[in-house]
RNA sequence: GUCCCCAUCGUCUAGCCCGGUCCAGGACACCGGCCUUUCACGCCGGCGACAGGGGUUCGAAUCCCCUUGGGGACGCCA
């Protein structure tokens, strides 16, 4: 009655929410933030041997995580069988639909005859005419037409036309009585009042069918879109084995939310030469038309380029609480009351890649070194860095200015009555701060760690090079 | 095997629908350089693609056909 658009997300229970499932509900939750359209969480859950509890938890998870929320449901598939069994009756009453007693075995006979044959390997449709009674153990199977065409007027891959002698009569409830995915999600999606299927391109041949469904039932046909599958880098399926597959792995990697959804959106998408997108930009230019019709491979690198760059862009209220939980998840010692936080993520931030790399940056402003990384005291401890290390540590006794600017004026000072260029300065303090070879500018590490922190770990370096001899 | 889909730099893509402005643009990666106390950031530059073949046309990345290549589906899984 409504034009309001309704879109779905229907995961099966099966294992945690992975990428490819998180940017085909991200494409169905934004075409209906875009439109002002309703979204609808379903779980898909008749596969009840592989559907768990532990799953559909994960799923939330996923979802909450990346912020995509929806506005109805979460609905259970396990739940609805007496709607299904509505709808099956009419089929049967209307003799849509049959029973079939055919085994297993009797079928896989079947589809091995039609291999040898050269057809697709098919249910014969032996029973259709059997006029079989309801019974225990029995099958119910759509009687599907075997001549013509069935037609999908796909919204991103245009007209697709499929035989109907390749669709066999296929099964819409299971002898357990348990309905099959094909038939719950044709009476799901109409029962909800969903005008747009956006699914994986893995859907097209099941689409036919439920088309059929629909035909058969005499129901308004949905609007169908099938988006191209993400590919591992061999360019086969995404899966296991390409490594990081759900979507909280992602946020143990240290990636921001809406860096991976930026990414995923831009994978099969386009918005002109537009590369960065904050959610709000999404939900605004987001559009089914501009999805291409070739899948894509996921990429690592780019998504950890564009996280960074989303890092880069974050403000300090996003960014610290984050940065805080990974400092906490990587066991490093801090204080997450230490008033010094919003200079170090600040100064963080354009050089972090992903939230982990900046909270291993930041552990020298919490901790002193345990150790002098062995290549940058070799490069950086010369025989005149005691004296460096000395000169400075007397300047910064006598300074109570430890600005970032005064910092700097007191390196130069060094520089300029020892004679030595600033690379010979910073060097040595760097590792004697830091342990390491690289670290922000002195002038602001300085100002950062203060007297406090920089003194003893000038005499522990100190001390070290006088051992050193 | 059968059916369906796809095809622009290594990767993501713009352009394709409505042929000329494209000896094909952007981004990631890579390589140089600048900046610089290190590492990053930033800036500048470079490398790098219309799968192949036929048509149609004055003219094709853009339209048509074939070939090749790739992906997907063929379950009492979803």
């Amino acid at each position: 009655m409504s034009d309001t658009i309704i879109t779905r997300f229907p995961p099966s229970p099966t294992g945690y929410l992975h990428v490819g499932g998180a940017r085909t509900a991200l494409f169905n939750w934004l075409y209906a933030r875009k439109t002002g359209g309703k979204f609808i969480l379903r779980i898909e859950d008749t596969d009840i041997q592989r559907s768990t509890q532990e799953s559909v938890n994960a799923i939330f998870e996923g979802l909450n995580w990346l912020g995509i929320d929806w506005d109805a449901g979460p609905f259970y598939q396990t739940q609805r069988f007496d709607v299904y069994k509505t709808y099956l009756n009419q089929l049967v009453n209307d003799k849509k639909a049959y029973y079939c007693t055919c085994s297993p075995e009797t079928v896989e006979a079947m589809r091995e005859k039609a291999r040898a044959e050269g057809r697709n390997p098919m249910y014969d449709g032996s029973c259709r005419h059997k006029n079989l009674a309801p019974q225990d153990g029995a099958v119910v199977r759509l009687c599907t037409p075997d001549t013509g065409s069935t037609r999908i007027d796909d919204i991103i891959k245009g007209p697709i036309a499929i035989p109907n002698t390749e669709i066999d009569d296929f099964i819409l409830r299971r002898s357990d009585g348990v309905y099959t995915y094909n038939f719950a999600v044709v009476i799901d999606d109409l029962t909800m009042d969903v005008t747009h299927v956006i699914r994986g391109d893995d859907h097209v041949s099941n689409t036919p069918k439920q088309i059929l469904i629909y035909e058969a039932l005499g129901a308004k046909v949905p609007k169908f879109g099938h988006v191209p599958m993400v590919l591992g880098p061999d360019r086969t399926r995404l899966s296991k084995r390409h490594g990081a597959m759900g979507v909280m792995e992602y946020q143990k990697m240290g990636f921001l939310p809406e860096a991976l959804l930026n990414y995923l959106v831009r994978l099969g998408w386009s918005y002109g030469d537009q590369e960065f997108f904050t959610i709000e930009d999404m939900k605004r230019l987001f559009s089914l038309e501009s999805i291409g019709r070739s899948p894509g491979v996921f990429d690592m690198e780019k998504l950890t380029a564009l996280n960074a760059e989303h890092i880069q862009k974050s403000t300090q209220e996003r960014l610290r609480p984050l940065f805080l939980e990974q400092m906490q998840a990587l066991c490093i010692p801090h204080d997450p009351q230490d008033p010094r936080l919003n200079a170090i993520i600040t100064l963080l931030q354009p050089r972090s890649k992903t939230l982990v790399d900046m909270a291993q940056q930041a552990e020298s402003f919490f901790v002193a070194p345990s150790a002098y990384c062995e290549v940058a005291s070799k490069k950086n401890f010369k025989a005149e860095s005691l004296d460096v290390l000395k000169k400075i540590r007397e300047k910064l006794t006598k300074t109570e200015d430890t600005s970032e600017a005064a910092m700097e004026a007191l390196l130069h000072s060094v520089c300029e009555e020892m004679g030595l260029k600033l690379g010979k300065v910073g060097g040595p303090l760097r590792v004697a701060l830091t342990g390491k070879g690289f670290s922000p500018g002195m002038g602001e590490m300085l100002a950062l760690l203060g007297k406090e922190r920089t003194l003893p770990r000038l005499d522990a370096a100190i001390a070290h090079l006088e051992a050193k001899g």
